[in-house]
DNA sequence: GATGAATGAGAGTTCATTCAT
DNA sequence: GATGAATGAACTCTCATTCAT
């Protein structure tokens, strides 16, 4: 996992301000680490048996630790469940939203620039796949549902709600529908994730060309003309 | 369905014997009710919660059927899923696929005529819930998605591929896009399926609109000039 | 179990009337043999290890049936307790309240012919240990010892209530000790059942020797002369 | 108990290094608290859920250590229970049995004396609640039921053995009642226990009075005449 | 001595499936 | 064909107990 050396140091750090009170007991590192395998193992024995289908036993066996382990770190399956979707799901925008359009970029340039960077992401990692679990396992978990719309989701349609009438103005855009249809710039990032997750996983379609194709085909771009 | 004929036989046989003793021995016609309840029972109990939580008991009783009853029709509870499911999916495009372009008829002008209406059942009917069902079972029914792709999902996309060159050279396209990338035309559809269904059920957004903007930015339509 | 032909009659009843309805199917009275020999198998567990020792599956095997089959008639383990206890609770006094002083018979007399005589069936069914695990369960079933006191205990303080103040007229009594203390007669009931079940069970004590040695102490009868 | 003396042994080390060298090294003193702290901590656990519905964990929450640490001085739950409950009992009665007749002194006027303070003691303290707990859990903890008869119940009883022929020569009893049934003198103390704590909390009545009336019924006091 | 993370046997409970009636 | 009682595998969750630190 990329992030264990963040989360060491954090780890790192809270063993030295708690050294005071815990100069005896298990080693607070071993405590991360096995807490980290439980939620590594929950999330694949997740993604490749779904949640109905998933075992604790299974999870733990994975993980390498005995049965009643993870109960020590999530209360119930469903606390496991959503502990680790929800772990995946929080901060992993972050840094689209944090990027700010340069003077003189144009809107179009922007969010190329940022969401094709951001969707090459979601596919190396697996972003997808995360979202197909949302998605899959959403009718009982209404709660992730609205922890994805509120974190993923509505970001992303808010920042193209925000920058539709600048790039209007700005004269990007030949007339009204992405300020009426926001939903349009998405809709092929989506598709291709339903393709390739769920319809077609043996023909994926290449996200990124087709978002990009749907970019273009919104604003009077260059290859319009 | 392979069982369709047998079916209709029995059916008749049915209509032929219920003249002559209605009164002693079972009915066949009442053998063809029970199944058609014990279908339609199963097929709201899935959509209410799911496979793994739907349960024979629930759906025999929806059916107003005892406990093994199901059985006598279906084998397994994953036989009666797939059964039900792939009854709903087969033939429910079947109209649309009929349909010829006529002379004269724009591309763009069939594909809305056709492919609207289409859209309009989607939605009155469940098919937009079967649709939601297909998917977020599939990694358990990887069998049904194929279905789904076969008979739902590829017949419209080929239909796409097929008309594209033809309305490029109509002069109905400004340019390759569709033909590059047909995925683009739907994209709009499942982002609202998956919106509706799935996302924000509170909020639902207009996928006949949405799809119908899609159709006229990628037609050089009127509404574009 | 000596009320098992009773059960049997009024099971065979209940097949009768029923039998229009139930043409086909299971045998109802195998049926009500299973759910006999279920209770009979969970009083027995409950009786050896108290509640929180038993197991389902050891009453299940006690009653020769498979571990799911109890939850079939008792939906949790506290059902299948609380259940089995106040089916032997509920009308096991019945007799007693029946019974009618005669005329010219004394109290005492009255109290001796009809407690001892339920004394000696208490003693003799398992009606002491049934007690015993009322008392021994009670703070988690307080339901039941409720139930208890209300068919039991009470009844047979509100009898001592009653027929105290007419003891005293009939000149039977020496004081007014029975009417501000009916507690007093019943103790050594309770003496002896304590003694027997719980403290002492190598040497029992004779509990109806003890009743009727407190009766003619508060009473002034001969045998005090 | 083997362990006092050991104990005590200890206690007065400690009494003495904590002149020497109180800052360093584990303190014999703190030790000792801290198994008071456990005993007392699961005392009022086992009283409140009973044996089997008592965790260690909640036992060494309340008493403010750590899960493991109870199993430093006590190898089992069992053991836990079965040490903190005998500790209770042995030598709770030590007072009354010390306690002789004064010359003069009539054997009913003894016993009023001794019992009624004790009953008064029983029912200040704790001391009910340890009865009635070790009533309820007797049947898993047979060794405690014959401490609690060894220390409690026989010596009372025995003390009534003894003194009843003493009372019969000095004309204090009418008859040989006392003599052939001595638990009769008892049975209205745990008639009022057995109410009390288990039958009827909310209308306790009052054992002191009850034993007063016994006492009174069986020697020829003056309340008789 | 103390800690508390980790263990794993075991219990309650569910439910797809079977089959005698 | 239909019934529904019975089965038993499988799963979640608990908690007494151990032991490295």
């Amino acid at each position: 996992m990329p992030k264990t050396p963040a989360k060491m140091l954090t780890s790192n750090a809270a063993a030295r301000s708690k050294r005071v009170a815990r100069a005896r007991g298990p080693s607070p590192d071993k405590t991360a680490q096995t807490k980290a395998s439980i939620v590594r193992a929950a999330l694949a024995e997740f993604l490749d048996k779904g949640f109905a289908d998933a075992t604790i036993a299974s999870v733990a066996q994975r993980a390498g630790v005995a049965k009643g382990t993870p109960y020590r770190y999530f209360a119930t399956k469903e606390a496991l469940f959503a502990g680790v979707v929800q772990q995946e799901l929080v901060g992993a925008l972050g840094d689209i939203l944090e990027e700010r359009r340069e003077r003189d970029e144009s809107v179009q340039a922007f969010l190329r620039r940022t969401l094709l960077i951001t969707l090459g992401e979601i596919e190396r990692k697996g972003r997808a796949a995360i979202a197909r679990l949302v998605i899959v396992e959403g009718v009982r978990f209404p709660a992730l549902v609205e922890i994805y719309r509120r974190e993923m989701f509505d970001p992303v349609l808010d920042q193209i709600k925000r920058l539709a009438p600048v790039a209007r103005r700005r004269g990007e855009l030949p007339d009204d529908r992405l300020i009426r249809h926001p939903h349009l710039l998405i809709a092929p990032v989506w598709m291709g994730i339903l393709n390739n997750q769920l319809i077609d996983r043996d023909h994926p379609i290449d996200i990124a060309a087709l978002f990009e194709a749907q970019l273009e085909l919104m604003f009077s771009g260059e290859a319009r003309r």
